[in-house]
DNA sequence: CCTTGACTTAAAGTTCACTTTAAGTTGTAT
DNA sequence: ATACAACTTAAAGTGAACTTTAAGTCAAGG
């Protein structure tokens, strides 16, 4: 089964042009072209197209991403290099994750913050509130907002 | 206690042109100025620049944060309206974080394969390894990859 | 009073990742 | 043979979020 540049943009659900500008950027060296210089997308190209999209998804840019790509077309010499790049890779998604979390509960604490305000009809119900008032697993939310007022 | 833009910048570990920029953007008609003009931080403008902060982490965009700040401002009438800018932040991280470890399951199952690949010096070793050669727990992320090769 | 570092603004510049445009070519279907 | 959709390229354009520059002002210390 062969593709042309629009069928597996279809596929990986992203824009031709993408593809295009990946391909130009020089992240697409092994896609080969027909007769007349069209792009013909085969199996194996897509398992490139998928650790590209993850290590974009990752937050690598895509000179980056190119230099990755380079690597794995030297062969087996560049095994150690790409290992590395991987596990760095692995570790900036984990501290994403945390951060991420962080804005989830910073997120709960508002949602819980505008349902007692809807409820009461005025954000001024949260000016006399103290810490048993706000739900357990929120409080370390609001600390977490509040923790530049005990500085200095 | 009072800081300039610079000092306030430091406190929250950005660029005071960020600030500034933030403040052209509408995003800071809270902050006071000096009679000579210069912008004067004060405790309760840390709590905005923190849900800032939030909303941006969370992938709003400055004009969408201009908004919020604009509805706050209106006072209770927008209190509905806020609630659900806040529930809809939430979805999305909580989907970004299932996207994210979805994409963190890739990066473990590549860097085992290159773990493995260390081992033997070539990654040709793959070439005729089975699906109980995986560990168990990075089968699925290995199937996510092959999944368009049973396509068609 | 004067120096000096940090502040002010408007406007231009940067980076990233695409997307669009324009002009032309390929390949399939009738 | 011809029409037509989808392909090709180079180059220009876009949008988001800043950052830098330039020219000038503020305010605290000596």
């Amino acid at each position: 089964m062969i593709y042309t540049v629009g069928e597996a943009a279809k596929v990986l659900d992203v824009a031709p042009s993408t593809i295009r500008y990946y391909d130009k950027e020089g992240l697409l060296p092994f896609v080969e072209r027909s007769g007349g210089g069209i792009r013909v997308f085969k199996e194996k190209d897509f398992d490139w197209l998928l650790i590209i999209e993850c290590l974009k998804k990752s937050g690598l840019q895509i000179k980056d991403i190119k230099r990755f790509i380079d690597m794995a077309l030297k062969g087996d010499e560049t095994i150690d290099e790409r290992l590395e790049l991987f596990q760095n890779q692995r570790k900036k998604v984990i501290k994403q994750m945390e951060e991420l979390q962080q804005t989830l509960d910073t997120l709960d604490y508002k949602c819980w913050y505008y349902e007692t305000a809807k409820q009461a009809g005025t954000t001024a119900v949260h000016d006399h509130l103290s810490v048993e008032d706000i739900p357990e697993h929120l409080r370390s939310a609001k600390e977490n907002l509040d923790r530049l007022h005990r500085r200095g």
